[in-house]
DNA sequence: TTAATAGTGTCTTTCAGACAATATTAT
DNA sequence: ATAATATTGTCTGAAAGACACTATTAA
């Protein structure tokens, strides 16, 4: 980097200009469904698209403004247990037809919530089922997509299943996150014993939930999060050989 | 976003200005060794401090500016077949003393690469092994840290380490790559069973070495990279138990 | 009672890692 | 000749996945 490059973009009028904003791709599940939260855009250009929530980057970090600009979609609701993580970095030049804007992608990891909606005042953020997003404003979808790779993977390597469920938590609602996030049941039983075996996932609380199965069947034991931050060895998904060239 | 935040940070004049850069991570290995290239910095601040090669994005994508910065500095010597990938962004407001800089990293890998001061015009670039390497300017050395994860764990669930070689290689020069990324000798036998058996690693060429190894032993065969993205089973580092929690 | 569910047991196959053996080549 | 190296073979234990079984509870 020479002096007159620094200056150059130190002194912004002699430089094009160029915007830094954070998108948050957030996740839950509600209904066995694994959900995004959108807003409705108001100003051109897409108005009236949906997109995914952000907006400008102010005198903070990175992931404070992420963790911001969710908490004011969310509202009130929002527990602080969220997962929030860098994702990417978007910064084609022409993705925003307006000026370059540069845009610092995060994940985000909740437990199901309220409706944004039914807060009482008018949010205009709302969840929506990830197989049912068809079009999204600017570069959206494709954040979007890269957001699910991650979460999927993440979910073998990590034990941040947990991140969607309440402190507390059965063995069929653990697995009933991966089979919202990965889109596949999982083998009960192959998957009750691999979760015990994998130190540091879940840690039992010595109690029971209070009733058992939706249809019946015994009352189920009760977990919450352990202490391991990596799982060893991985869950690993069920094999799709042909996803791997 | 409102309107009145867009237009803020369109008109430059009356917004905090915000530069953005890309900072390259390039890794290779010379005589075994990890290596990273590294600029000596002339200017204030942290003059005369080793730092990752870099520079503002221009009219450009970011993929397109990481590449740029890195034939700058590895000059006419860098081949085609490197590989680069986005590792994550960095934007703490004081990382830099002299405004608010957003700097996207990258992580290359590329091949035994010849000095770049050997090229005859003084480059400013140099590579260190990686375990030489004490302070950095800015936060660098955070930004070499979180590259050298990303490459360890890259080595186990893709073939990349075939980008640290030649176009054919035998399968102790692999080895070696796996050996210095992750800074321990792995059992040759194993080894080699193992990346046959991994689907679209590695492809024999039908050819052997010229000569056998150092000190004796057979000519090798020689292989080429697969067409595999991923590697399925992994090829796991030797586990570590400790470092999961 | 009936059907669904929680949790455990067993078997087979695959794979990682330890170890051994053999053939080939530089010195 | 000697020692180092490439490659293959064998064995053991861990783990995944398929399947079966028992006990418990909602309806």
């Amino acid at each position: 980097m020479t002096d007159e490059e620094f200056l150059a973009a130190y002194d912004p009028s002699a430089f094009t200009p160029v915007a830094v904003t954070v998108d948050v791709v957030a996740l839950t599940i509600r209904a066995g469904r694994l959900c995004v939260l959108l807003v409705e855009r108001g100003e051109s250009p897409y108005a009236g698209w949906r997109a995914l929530p952000g907006g400008f980057v102010r005198e903070e970090t990175l992931d404070a403004a992420a963790l911001r600009e969710l908490a004011e979609e969310t509202g009130a609701a929002m527990p602080a247990a969220v997962h929030l993580e860098q994702l990417r970095t978007y910064g084609t030049p022409q993705r925003d037809p307006r000026m370059r804007v540069v845009s610092v992608a995060y994940l985000a990891f909740a437990p199901s919530l309220p409706d944004p909606r039914a807060g009482g005042d008018a949010s205009g953020a709302f969840w929506v089922p990830v197989d049912e997003v068809t079009e999204l404003a600017f570069d959206h979808a494709h954040i979007l997509a890269d957001a699910l790779d991650r979460a999927r993977s993440k979910l073998e390597y990590t034990p941040l299943a947990t991140a969607f469920l309440p402190p507390e938590f059965t063995m069929t609602e653990l697995r009933a996150v991966y089979a919202a996030v990965w889109g596949e049941d999982l083998h009960a039983g192959n998957f009750h014993r691999k979760v015990l075996s994998v130190p540091g996932f879940v840690e039992s609380t010595g109690t029971t939930a209070s009733r058992g199965g939706e249809r019946g069947g015994p009352k189920a034991r009760l977990y919450r999060p352990g202490d391991a931050h990596l799982l060893h060895p991985a869950l690993l998904r069920p094999t799709r050989e042909d996803t791997v060239r």
